[in-house]
DNA sequence: CTCAGTGCAAAGGATTTGCATGCCG
DNA sequence: CGGCATGCAAATCCTTTGCACTGAG
């Protein structure tokens, strides 16, 4: 539970978003390449989580075996983030350090994935609320989740 | 965001539990037969949710294809929940409104889910502002699902 | 008798992996 | 040159489906 961006915090500028993600790759002994930056920068000029499909859409003569073996490094290299919904495809977005804290709308009919974000103070008491309960377990915290599932404006029609 | 109980509310008596499913099931012309009868005892006998293997496990003579397919019913019915956090088995326990509010401990590492639950107050001003973000977006809500994700006591060792 | 439920085996589909080649440092 | 990165195709693995059979009403 660190390195959290509250709502109000603006995203990292574009220019330094590169510098950041290569800085990380590097880290271990990644390169950034031409297909990585087009992935990371699919993703940086979304409002959405894409899926794969969607990625490849964007990213034209990328393999999808590339995309996928790509975007798992940048998950590990803590740029990436995926959410799993249902028996779909998959969703990704930029780590929310690079982006800002926010929840996921998810349609339960379409698949689609919305982002929303709540107020601070809902975000502060969420957070002191949920590291109360980890800590009665003995659990160690890195993320929380909070999603909305329902149906998105287009399918509710 | 109906049929909600909060974390205070007991969960439903044993001898309730198999009448409400019989009930849910029946509205579909659907059967409550042994196979998920013994399905939603395994389910009403944890503390956790849990993935097919394991309840196969404590299934004799159940077929994989018909756990599946019976849990599939049971979800349609409203009696049973999936949860899906990553590319391994997912997750089933019964439907909140038979068992109390509550949100997930999900352990990054072994892939384990375990309960817990937030006080009253926390449920009720998140209800709230989640209400408003849904309202702002167009989105039809059904459901919130709150999750930490960490490492569990196990495997933080 | 009818039709939902079941088991077995095969199919499906998102994701991963093996392998030969390309390319940056 | 050495090793990461890439593309293609094949393999994986959870989940779904086809089909024949059983059983409750």
């Amino acid at each position: 539970m660190d390195r959290h961006r509250h709502a109000s915090e603006p995203p990292l500028p574009r220019e330094d978003l590169h510098v950041t993600v290569a800085l990380r790759l590097s880290g271990g002994d990644l390169r950034y390449t031409a297909s990585r930056r087009r992935i990371v920068e699919v993703l940086a000029a979304t409002v959405r989580p894409l899926t794969i499909p969607e990625i490849l859409e964007q990213s034209d003569n990328l393999a999808q075996s590339s995309v996928y073996r790509n975007l798992t490094e940048l998950i590990t290299a803590g740029v990436v983030h995926r959410i799993v919904s249902g028996d779909e495809y998959s969703h990704f977005e930029l780590a929310e350090d690079l982006t800002g804290h926010h929840h996921h709308l998810v349609c339960t009919q379409c698949g689609r994935v919305n982002d929303f974000t709540l107020s601070d103070e809902i975000e502060i008491a969420l957070e002191v609320a949920l590291a109360a309960a980890a800590v009665e377990q003995g659990f160690l915290a890195e993320h929380h989740r909070l999603d909305l599932t329902g149906r998105c404006a287009n399918c509710v029609s």
